[in-house]
DNA sequence: CTTGACCCCGTAGTGTGATACGGGATTATG
DNA sequence: CATAATCCCGTATCACACTACGGGGTCAAG
């Protein structure tokens, strides 16, 4: 038997819209039609949302995922993964260590603010304010 | 004197769209106009334009300097300062845990990818197409 | 056989922070 | 005085990942 887009919806934990979505970004591959029109997928089209979801939650993008799936659909070698995977962990280190630097500097900020009185004198207020920083 | 917003822009190094921008988004304030309707900024329309850059590398969103702003402008405490302070810092730390969590979930898929064969059997692609794991 | 659930499609809207475009007025430069 | 630079405005576009809307066809249950 085969699912009806809100079938493979409700069995994949996904959406109708977000599946007609990945379709047209060519994530799901457009599946066979009924004479009604109606799209009939293969039941392994719900491991394919799941795919897509756990790519999803290790940071990948839509279109790197998309990369992901043609990979894993056959073509190409192991080391095209590795590569996605490493240029992916280069990318969330850079954004770590973006958001590191910021919490620090918040984090500093944050203990020096007594949180009493007016805020003429706030320290987080003056460092924003600071005539000299850039 | 008064600045025109592209001499503005450039004492600021930003851009004349921009600060349109964050006038339409109500960062800056409507500057008075002349006879010609050309904006005339008064000297501290560049330290304004300042903070609000170095609210963003703190990680503010534009609406968050928008309170901020408000808050250096006069009407407040300095505990909501401090609150807004803390609370993305709180926002800073969920979005460190989550990009911790897929940076060591990602580096140990990749470390166990041998990087050479066919992509058939490669780590990654198998736990991304894990039957099992949500 | 009607009603409600489901399906189709294309298009528009969301939020974030800009950036670009096009047409028209004004001002500064040579 | 011509021309280049600058200013005005509203609207559109970008990336990202959806989500919503409107209008119409189809299908299953009572």
């Amino acid at each position: 038997m085969s699912y009806t887009i809100g079938q493979l919806a409700r069995a994949a934990d996904s959406d109708v819209e977000t599946i007609r979505y990945y379709e047209r970004r060519g994530l799901m591959p457009a599946p066979p039609r009924g004479a009604n029109g109606y799209r009939h997928y293969p039941a392994d089209a719900a491991d394919r949302l799941r795919f897509i979801r756990r790519a999803k939650r290790l940071g990948f993008t839509l279109a790197e995922t998309r990369d992901l799936l043609a990979l894993h659909d056959g073509a190409g070698a192991r080391a095209e993964v590795k590569a996605l995977a490493r240029s992916k962990l280069a990318d969330l280190d850079e954004r770590l260590a973006d958001l590191a630097r910021m919490r620090e500097a918040l984090a500093d900020l944050e203990a020096r603010c007594s949180g009493r009185g007016p805020v003429h004198g706030c320290p987080i207020i003056q460092a924003l304010s600071d005539q000299e920083a850039t």
